[in-house]
DNA sequence: CGCGACTCCTGCCGGC
DNA sequence: TGCCGGCAGGAGTCGC
């Protein structure tokens, strides 16, 4: 389910309920998700006080002094908080129980999520080779312009890239290249330095109004399943295929790129 | 090294 | 109503 402005509007839900409180207890009911829950983790986090909870592209962070709790949301994670003793759904692999009487829960009924526990994460190498933040200094249209060159890729994947740039999903690189008026299977290499300024300010755009949008709708962590509203915002061409576009009121397409599914309006979009 | 294909897993929706 | 195929918002890995 989440792309970044998910993750944020997750981490932003939870923090609070974790940040200066004690873990008491680790229940892992189902250790095979992505890759299995380290026994690391269910032996050394009770006891530890946490931090800060961060994020790093779609992984979340979870700060202890000894080690960091590494969470991805794979496409169906879902992260709420619940009180200590709430029953169990099948999809609810891990609780991590506090001593203020409530439990971080992570369900994922799909299993791509994964959780890892280390002590220098920005060096795991889940993390270590991610581009940069798309909300962060160091993105922006000249970097996409440098980085592009030579590249022979559609541009929606070369954005899709983790190793470009992070927290690009399907949704919002169908909607940049919208926004930015760059048709999606234009190769990476053979797009101008002012067009990838245009994309650069599409994508942070997007991606903050998403955010927005997620911090309205997605407010439900505590008590709730910690699902509800991601696709509340407007979206001008992710999933409206045959629709009218919003813009010029052409055809909205959809076609196959890297096995994705991407939308585009080729009146909009060279 | 760059790129495309494949893979993990369950839920849900549309069509018959 | 029930069954079945196809598809889903991620991303590491493998082979060419």
């Amino acid at each position: 389910m989440p792309e970044l402005p998910e993750v944020e509007t997750s981490r932003r839900g939870i923090e609070p309920f974790l940040v200066r409180k004690t873990v008491t207890k680790v229940v892992v009911r189902e250790r095979q998700l992505r890759w299995p829950v380290p026994r690391a983790l269910d032996r050394e986090l009770p006891g530890q006080c946490i931090n800060a909870v961060s994020r790093r592209a779609k992984y979340i962070l979870i700060d202890t002094d000894t080690a960091t709790a590494i969470l991805h949301l794979g496409m169906s994670g879902h992260v709420s908080i619940v009180d200590t003793g709430t029953p169990a759904g099948v999809h609810d692999h891990v609780d991590i129980e506090l001593d203020s009487g409530v439990a971080l829960r992570l369900r994922d009924p799909r299993r791509f999520g994964s959780l890892h526990w280390s002590r220098r994460p920005m060096q795991h190498k889940l993390i270590k080779h991610l581009g940069p933040e798309p909300l962060g200094p160091d993105f922006s249209g000249d970097y996409l312009y440098e980085r592009s060159r030579g590249r022979k890729l559609a541009v929606k994947q070369f954005i899709m890239d983790a190793a470009v740039v992070v927290g690009v999903g399907n949704i919002y690189a169908s909607e940049s290249l919208f926004l930015a008026g760059i048709h999606p299977t234009r190769p990476a290499g053979r797009i101008s330095r002012e067009r990838y300024l245009l994309l650069a300010r599409a994508i942070v755009n997007v991606l903050d109004r998403a955010i927005d949008a997620g911090g309205t709708t997605l407010r439900d962590f505590y008590g709730g399943d910690g699902q509800s509203g991601y696709f509340q915002q407007q979206l001008d061409v992710y999933g409206r295929a045959d629709e009218d576009c919003n813009r010029c009121g052409d055809t909205i397409r959809s076609k196959v790129i890297g096995q994705r599914n991407t939308f585009y309006c080729v009146n909009c979009q060279r």
